[in-house]
RNA sequence: GGCCCCGUCGUCUAGUGGUCCAGGACGUCAGGUUCUCAUCCUGAAGAUCAGGGGUUCGACUCCCCUCGGGGUCACCA
């Protein structure tokens, strides 16, 4: 078997969202799997469509979420360059090979002519077929003109890798373009040259792309190069499809999620398992499995829809998955600015209170704010409260006030504190739900909060007293 | 319009002729875990397998038709 070699080549033409991203995934997942060599690849021969900036933005994507890759734009290689705009000279190469073997001409029609033919077509309801206007004598071609391929049309049949086995009869297989007037080969042309010079094995690509493998097929052949074994993934839809699941994917931006604070795993785990699963009922998945695992055989021909409540459960599975110490180290940039004045011993005790409730790191501000500053006295969360509005501010007072008495005792362990609070409870003669209610609010001010005897223990002595002094004022 | 692809719980999916009156996960709902939120545990609802015909002793699984969705028909990728 052929060393196995994939390929990403996207264009630089925007933001990547998690769609592009899972066919870049896949590839590098296969090579991978297989001990191959995954390229990034750039392919940037549309100048006017170009984004500045999008190079850097989908490099990023793959060092954010942990994907190397080992030859290809910025690390280089063997076959560099890998940005198509430097490899110019090669498309023409070819491109007179073509010609000379009668298998390529120029184009002698204006755009405009171009475009009466197809309009015509169009009025006909029939399909464009530019080789249907194919030129008799076409003038010799150079540099400059238009240059297409003079196609072969007949029946092919394919087999690709998820979609199964594939045909399609000789009617959709055209002239089509080679070389644009401005020199730049078009995709159509310039990623069959690559891929056979760069050697890849596998082209791994969005299922967009399967009408028109018939005439990149037709290609090899008049070039005489191997087909690659082709594999051609569903697209992701919206998540709020509803009936009209029209419009593909639409999702977000993939450092969008990175800078929500969502875990490289996390993500991984979950893009992966969007068209694809091994076929045991596990759901969760390291990368490591993820390469051992995956194959495109498995990848789904339907599209999926991306259900962002099912990333957060998934994040919040692997967030709950880390140890406390590496949590805090990833969450770094997500800590609210009241939160500064603290150390990294504190703010990594309150990171664990909140652990099994994260989602994602960009709630940590929301969820965290009281371990950081007094929130203002807010007493509809004392008359709101199911348990405590049957209770007279006094009757209340009188509870915070025995519960003072004993906190100011305690050496604010949790431990002691747990013990203190139980004693409380046999001294008042009260529920938790109301005895435990009205302190937590007293001290947090916050609708929610971890447990009590942590949270007070987090917050520490000096904190929770003054607190519980400010708010008996307060009542 | 031509050609091509797809169609199992709301969502992601298991399922390759019988072990499926269809399994798992997310979500939802209910209950439990000394207060809240979350975690965790238990349970429930939720899919006439898009519909209709075949083939077969037997079909979610094979064939045909219909319907629905998507892609493509660029000097874009």
């Amino acid at each position: 078997m052929k060393p196995v070699r994939t390929r990403f080549a996207p264009s630089p033409t925007g933001f990547m969202h998690v769609g592009n991203f899972r066919t870049g995934l896949f590839a590098w997942l296969v090579a991978r799997h297989y001990g191959g060599t995954f390229i990034l690849r750039l392919e940037d021969t549309d100048k006017k469509r170009e984004v500045e900036g999008s190079d850097e933005h989908i490099m990023k994507c793959f060092e954010v979420l942990g994907l190397a890759w080992d030859e290809g734009i910025k690390v280089g290689g063997p076959y560099a360059p890998y940005r198509q705009s430097e490899r110019l000279e090669s498309y023409i190469d070819w491109a007179r090979i073509l010609v000379d073997a009668g298998r390529a001409y120029a184009d002698p029609y204006t755009p405009e002519e171009v475009e009466a033919f197809r309009e015509e077509a169009q009025a006909a309801k029939k399909p464009f077929l530019y080789r249907e206007h194919r030129p008799e004598n076409p003038p010799k071609w150079k540099p400059g003109m238009p240059l297409r391929f003079k196609s072969d049309p007949k029946n092919y049949e394919w087999h690709d890798a998820v979609m199964g086995d594939l045909h399609a009869g000789p009617e959709v297989i055209d002239d089509f373009i080679l070389i644009k007037s401005d020199g730049f080969p078009t995709y159509n042309f310039a990623h069959i040259i690559d891929d056979h010079e760069m050697q890849v094995s596998h082209v791994i690509r969005g299922q967009e792309f399967i009408a028109s493998t018939p005439n990149y097929l037709n290609l090899y052949e008049a070039l005489d190069f191997e087909r690659p074994v082709l594999a051609a993934m569903p697209h992701i839809l919206k998540a709020d499809g509803k009936k009209k699941m029209g419009k593909r994917d639409g999702a977000k931006d993939v450092l969008d999620y990175f800078r929500d604070g969502f875990l490289p795993e996390a993500m991984v785990n979950f893009i992966s398992s969007l068209g694809w699963n091994d076929g045991t009922e596990q759901e969760i998945f390291t990368k490591q499995e993820l390469i051992e695992k995956f194959s495109l055989e498995r990848v789904q021909r339907s599209g999926a829809r991306f259900d962002e409540d099912r990333l957060h459960w998934m994040n919040g599975v692997w967030i709950r998955s880390l140890n406390v110490d590496e949590l805090y180290a990833r969450s770094r940039n997500f800590w609210p600015k009241s939160a500064d004045a603290y150390d990294d011993a504190y703010k990594t005790r309150v990171l664990g209170l909140l652990q099994e409730r994260l989602k994602y790191f960009a709630e940590i501000p929301a969820l965290s704010a009281f371990f950081f500053e007094d929130l203002p006295v807010d007493l509809e969360l004392v008359d709101k409260n199911k348990q405590l509005k049957k209770y007279s501010r006094d009757e209340l007072k009188s509870l915070l006030t025995t519960a003072q008495a004993s906190l100011e005792q305690s050496d604010f362990s949790a431990a002691d504190l747990t013990e203190r609070l139980n004693a409380l409870l046999d001294q008042t003669g009260q529920k938790p739900g109301v005895l435990f209610s009205i302190i937590r609010i007293a001290t947090t001010w916050s609708p929610s909060s971890p447990g009590l005897a942590d949270t007070l223990a987090v917050l520490g002595k000096d904190i929770s007293l003054r607190r519980l002094q400010a708010s008996l004022e307060a009542l």
